[in-house]
This record gives C-alpha cells, sequence and structure tokens, in this order.
DNA sequence: TCTCTATTGAGATCTAATTTCAATTTTGAT
DNA sequence: ATCAAAATTGAAATTAGATCTCAATAGAGA
C-alpha cells in the first residue's frame, strides 16, 4: 500500500532540493494523481479536480506533470490520437501494455523475464533507465471476431 | 538485401486489394522511404523528396503512411516533442529502443527472447500484433558523465 | 474515350501542449 | 511578523504537428 504523507514529505523534499516552491496546487495534484489505478490524461485529471471544486488550471497540470515524472512518480506510458497518457509507478515493475487499435482497451502484462531483460541489457550499457513505453499495438481476439482485420 | 519492385508489386497488389488507386506519389513516397536505414519524420521525408525536385505534399505524406503501415512496410516508432518517428520494419524483429533524453541518441537491441517473450504473450492472449513501440528512455554515460542526472 | 470515384496540393482548421504576463504566493532573511 | 526577491499561478494567446476541406486532377474499368 502507498503512504502518501511519506510520498508527499519526498516530493516536498524533492521540490525544495531544485530550489522550487512546495505549492498547494503542486501537492493537490500529486494526492490527486496517487488516486488513479490506471492511466489517465490531463483532461481527465483536471475535470476530476474541477469536480472537487479546485480551481487548479490546465497549464499548471501540464506544468507539474514533468516534475513528477523526474521524481519518480509517474510515468507517460503512451500517447494515442495526440494525447498522452500517464500512470503511477510508484511499487511498479515494467510492464508491457497491448493495445487494441479497435476497442483502445489496454491490458497491462508483468512479466519478470521483460524486467530481467531490459535491467539486464541496460546494465551492459550503463544506460541509466528513467522510464519506457512498451506498447504492443494490434487487434484482441472481440474486436476480429466482429469482422474487421 | 530489400527487392524493390518486388516491394512496389506487393503494394500495388495491396493497394488495389482495397479498391484504392496506385499513384506515382503514393510509390514515390515508398520508394523514398525504403532508402532510410533508421527513424524518419514527415519533415525529414518531405524535405528529401522537395530536394530532388518532387512536389508531393506534406498532406499526401500523411495520408500514405497509414498505408504503409497497414501494408507492413513501416511502423511508428516512438514519438518525442509531439514529433511522431518512424522507420522500415521489412524483415525486422521487434527492437527495444535506448533512447538518451539528454542526447537524443537511438540505440537498437534486438534481443530473440524478448520477440519470443512477446509474441508468446499475444499468442496466449490470441492478440494480433501489428506493431509495436519498445523505448526505454534514460541517461547514456557519456552524458551522465557531463555532470548531470 | 468516357465516366465515376479516389487523390492531390494548398491552405484552413483542429487541438494538445507550451508560453506569456500580470497578479499572487512562497520562502528565507531581517 | 514583516519584507523583498523570485517562483508560481490562471487565463489567454501562441505554437506546431496532424487532420480536414475543397476544387481541380488523374486513375481505372467499361
Amino acid at each position: 500500500m502507498i503512504d502518501i504523507s511519506e510520498i508527499l514529505e519526498n516530493f516536498r523534499a524533492f521540490i525544495k532540493s531544485k530550489g522550487l516552491k512546495y505549492t498547494p496546487e503542486r501537492e493537490e495534484i500529486l494526492i490527486e494523481i496517487l488516486k488513479y489505478k490506471d492511466h489517465f490524461d490531463v483532461d481527465e485529471l483536471h475535470m476530476e479536480l474541477k469536480k472537487k471544486g479546485s480551481k487548479i488550471s490546465k497549464a499548471s497540470i501540464y506544468r507539474t506533470l514533468p516534475l513528477l515524472i523526474e521524481a519518480g512518480y509517474i510515468q507517460e506510458v503512451y500517447k494515442q490520437e495526440g494525447r498522452a497518457y500517464y500512470e503511477v509507478v510508484i511499487n511498479k515493475l515494467p510492464h508491457l501494455h497491448f493495445i487494441c487499435i479497435k476497442c483502445k482497451k489496454v491490458e497491462e502484462i508483468i512479466d519478470p523475464k521483460l524486467i530481467e531483460l531490459i535491467q539486464e541489457h541496460a546494465k551492459k550499457k550503463e544506460f541509466h533507465l528513467l522510464s519506457y513505453h512498451l506498447e504492443i499495438f494490434g487487434t484482441c481476439l472481440e474486436c476480429r471476431k466482429g469482422g474487421m482485420v
């Protein structure tokens, strides 16, 4: 389970270490994001915050996301139709996304062999791993039954 | 080695099979793309065609790329700063891209274990694989030496 | 050759993301 | 607490890749 207060304290330290200011907006965005169990995008997050009475602008969200990525809390996982999708990656290992291009369903696959394989290569190249996009695009069984592709 | 005339004939058949028309523009775009040994983007391709006296518009390139992807000649491999990058995938197997976020260098890794792993999962899920994005973002050794991250 | 339909180029349009800027807030120092 | 310097914010303007519109053109079967 994720300990929010610990994360917020870490985030504050991260922000401070960069000589930036720890604002209520940044904290509120992080708290809201931590609630996501799966993928989200900026519009979705903005609407969610609005629904709760928050006045946080999209601009602030766009400005905060790179910080959260840099701090290691979230990752951009894929882009579709010009829109970026993110997910919380705390305690999450690299995983494959199988994305159906027809119904847009996304399925996650976590495979220790995959993780090992990636880390092995990164180690060999002395590459410092920050994030990853591992998407497999195709069509799922249900959509193929529907007479497509 | 790639046999261009065979590919063009296949492409013509593909276009015809969809009830579309085989135009000089489409052929020219495919021929030009087949020359790329690594990644390219629309602007780059458009400039290259222009340099050779071609009048092909960007609109036509944008309209042709999805056909080439569907026909299996190219793939969109990653997006960076709002721009999509493509590569020729004829005779190419799934491979990882290690992308340095500092110097933007991209290194390809082909690993039979990776291919096997992906195909295994796809088969299990009865997922029809069309394309993939396998990007690992991070920093390379040289850039880390430069005092960053 | 004729006709139907797809395709093209040029420019308009769309829209996610970024930038600008004045007002506000944070924060460390006093 | 108060103050000043610098970062941050929201709103709106701007940017830019990608898509769409449309009139003119060209491919392809009859």
